[in-house]
DNA sequence: GGAGTATTTAAACGAACGTTTGAACTCGGG
DNA sequence: CCCGAGTTCAAACGTTCGTTTAAATACTCC
């Protein structure tokens, strides 16, 4: 084999993901990039193709990543309502872990939600690979737990609104510490969080159950 | 009176926060912000001193136009826990509105977000003259409509949580559109948003409700 | 072991950035 | 009427950016 790039691909992609996630795409240079890699400056040039390329690799690595998150979660489809309540709550605990506890997940939230405000061909590649999947899973799980139909606005909203929350909290972490009067948002703090956003899913989600006995058949049964 | 500098200064304070707002604080150039506001180049570090001084300015002009906001939602205090209640799904509504809808809101909502994955002096500004009083005052009205203590941990994520889904909506914006299969969020869409957050709110709060007769004695009375 | 391809490297390119400079211009007050 | 402070302006400065170039290096395969 000729001198395998592979590693040089992999280091440049983490550490672009570090700087886009922490620090934005434009205030991340290739040069920084780079750097951190310990490769030179036209290896991205010469692997990627240019910065805009190196991003679209970086949603791709992404992709790839919460493919494996949500494949360890599982996907058996709840049993009762009550079951799918506590699938939901407990999703909604694991992302929130994962987002703002783990590394790699404060990477990828951190990327995302400079995507979302400078959208790009790097977005397009992480919707259709992860968040509509993601968000159409969960829409389902709240069909489960209240008996919805899961492509309702209402409910599509419904989910959008819960990611929403976890989301929030990685963003606002700066403000959310100082009015918190934390020093930091560690394990103790992440499970306060988790928490607050769990019992306001529990809440919508009871207030939002339509009783078993009326649930409208499902067409084609 | 010599030649008036303060219309330019605020030509300049608009252009930059529809740049910074829109587009990003380092997406935005100096030029940019000149051409758009019909003053020469130099006038940015002539009145501002410097494009940072520039960003801060914008913070001021936040902090000013949220008073405007907040001061004409007025603050009379709910005589029961029902207009608490209604008095948070309200403000939640007319935040919503503003921030998704009205052209000052969403470009403070688009500095806002901007400034949180990449805190400066102005995000102190921003936080001291208008993030923390505001959240103060939601506290309060939890406080009334659920007979929490309104500076416990609980009450004070509660209300962070609730801000993040107007703001979520706001940043997921191209995303939420795709999903909802929305062309725009126009007013129609709003309402709908708008909707979908006092749900999660009238939920939630009914959730927390203490009972009247079980509401601690305030200390001091 | 040498040919050939893949990778890494140092150096330079043009473009765009924020800022500074010094002259032109616009006024009200003496 | 003109002095001078406040403002606007065109031009240039030095820096940093993303990208390109061409030579050097590393490795496989014949």
């Amino acid at each position: 084999m000729p001198p395998d790039g592979s590693e040089t691909r992999a280091a440049i992609v983490a550490a672009a993901m570090r700087g886009f996630a922490e620090r934005g795409f434009d205030a991340t240079s290739v040069r920084e990039i780079a750097t951190e890699a310990g490769c030179n400056l036209a290896a991205v040039s010469y692997h990627f193709g240019g910065k805009e390329a190196l991003r679209e690799a970086c949603a791709e690595w992404i992709v790839a990543r919460m493919g494996e998150v949500l494949a360890g979660l599982g996907d058996a489809p709840p049993a009762s309502p009550a079951a799918a309540t506590e699938a939901l709550t407990g999703f909604a605990r694991a992302v929130t872990r994962f987002l703002l506890l783990a590394p790699d997940g404060r990477l990828v939230a951190g990327f995302l939600m400079r995507e979302l405000s400078q959208p790009s061909a790097a977005l397009d590649a992480v919707y259709d690979g992860f968040l509509a999947p993601a968000h159409r899973r969960l829409c389902g799980l709240w069909q489960r737990a209240t008996g919805r139909d899961p492509e309702s606005a209402e409910v599509r909203l419904a989910v959008f609104a819960a990611i929403g929350q976890i989301l929030y909290f990685h963003l606002a972490r700066p403000v959310v510490e100082r009015r918190m009067e934390w020093q930091d948002i560690g394990e103790a703090e992440t499970l306060a969080v988790a928490e607050a956003i769990s019992a306001n899913l529990r809440a919508r989600i009871a207030a939002d159950r339509i009783p078993a006995d009326r649930i409208p058949e499902e067409p084609g049964r």
